[in-house]
DNA sequence: ACAAAAGTGTTTTATATACACCCATGT
DNA sequence: ACATGGGTGTATATAAAACACTTTTGT
């Protein structure tokens, strides 16, 4: 006899991850190479199956450190997709995650159902397995939202020491829109979010401050 | 053989519903009686498992009407509750959902696995069964920042045809906080989501106008 | 000297807040 | 006449947006 009255379908549920960072000048996502069928050699967004003992976050969490090592600082669940025909396999419940962090921390290996993994710049990365196009485009409209809330949202994406035109760079990869270097700088230094650091990074221009999240 | 290839556990996934309705002057929450083990005789939201031919947003809709007789109109998905010892039946992921309606529009059915459906004043609202508790804390925090952003989000509470002050009362009481009769009214006035009717409510004073969703 | 990016303030506009009195009806 | 809630406008403060030139370094 079942615990539950009416015996329910049970369905698999996994997370599934948007990794971004930043590289060659461009967000570019974590994607994997699917190893078997169904969509074999086809990008997928990483992910994997909820296990016995750990709730979603912790799964995201494990499936993210699995696959680039890295352990995140903070992950945004951002939605779920539960379309029953999603996943030619079956029921699979799909409970989205993004993350931000550095590429320089990410030692990319290859996990058990990843034959590759490598990192994809958004502006070329379509048909992508299952409905993974509608989640990266979910996860990116919601980067958007928070970055624009919040540039320090976007702090993750870089090194622990940056400079603001950086900091900026980013905010406008993000949202889309290219905003005043004034007003920006203005905002941000006065969001109490980073603090001014005594060094600077220098180039062939005059140098630029360097400021630490706070 | 598993089409999978790591043979996932497989967890219930249940949508669990926070709906709400105005009654007696305050927020009241539509609450069922626990007929079975466990937690039985206590309060809980209403819910049910997700079913084969369903995605998340059909089985809250359908376990909404089947408690409430109501199809509603838009619901929210909110967050996913998925600790593996909420249940003490074995491993449930709750994806919650919120949703407002008018108390008239209801006719409660006591439903399968309901002993006993019933509307629950928020304050007198504690010690549901299961994790519920935090689900309808959940529920309420982001209630308020929906209403803060949109008023009109409120409607779904209101009869097709309401005054200025019975909006403002409701909005009052979603986020907690009082706001100035004249400054909300120009607010919900210029957001062009209500319309202004011919008619008008009386009582022992001043008649007033109604208006409708634009 | 030139190129390249860093850095810096003020003005304008829009939005949010604070605030008090008269109006129309029922009793 | 009085009680009850309905209805209205302005002034102030805060936040957002627009806008251009000088500074510092490397080459």
């Amino acid at each position: 006899m079942s615990a539950f009255c009416d015996d329910p379908p049970r369905p698999a549920v996994a997370a599934d991850i948007v990794i971004l960072c930043l590289r060659e000048g461009a967000l570019q996502v974590l994607l994997v190479r699917r190893g078997g069928d169904p969509f074999r050699g086809r990008w997928a967004l990483p992910g994997g199956f909820l296990q016995e003992d750990e709730d979603l976050d912790a799964c995201a969490r494990r499936e993210m450190e699995e696959e680039t090592g890295v352990r995140p600082g903070r992950i945004l669940q951002f939605a779920n997709f539960s379309q029953p025909d999603r996943d030619p396999r079956g029921r699979v419940i799909s409970v989205a995650y993004l993350a931000l962090l550095r590429a320089e921390d990410v030692r990319l290996k290859a996990s058990a159902d990843a034959a590759e993994a490598a990192w994809r710049p958004l502006a070329r990365t379509r048909n992508l397995a299952f409905d993974h196009d509608v989640i990266l485009a979910a996860a990116l409209a919601r980067l958007s939202d928070e970055a624009r809330a919040d540039p320090a949202f976007l702090f993750p994406l870089l090194p622990p020491a940056f400079t603001l035109s950086r900091l900026q760079s980013v905010f406008e990869l993000t949202t889309g829109r290219p905003v005043d270097k004034r007003n920006f700088r203005k905002l941000v230094e006065e969001s109490g979010r980073i603090q001014p650091l005594e060094a600077f990074e220098r180039g062939a221009h005059r140098p630029a401050r360097l400021f630490a999240p706070a």
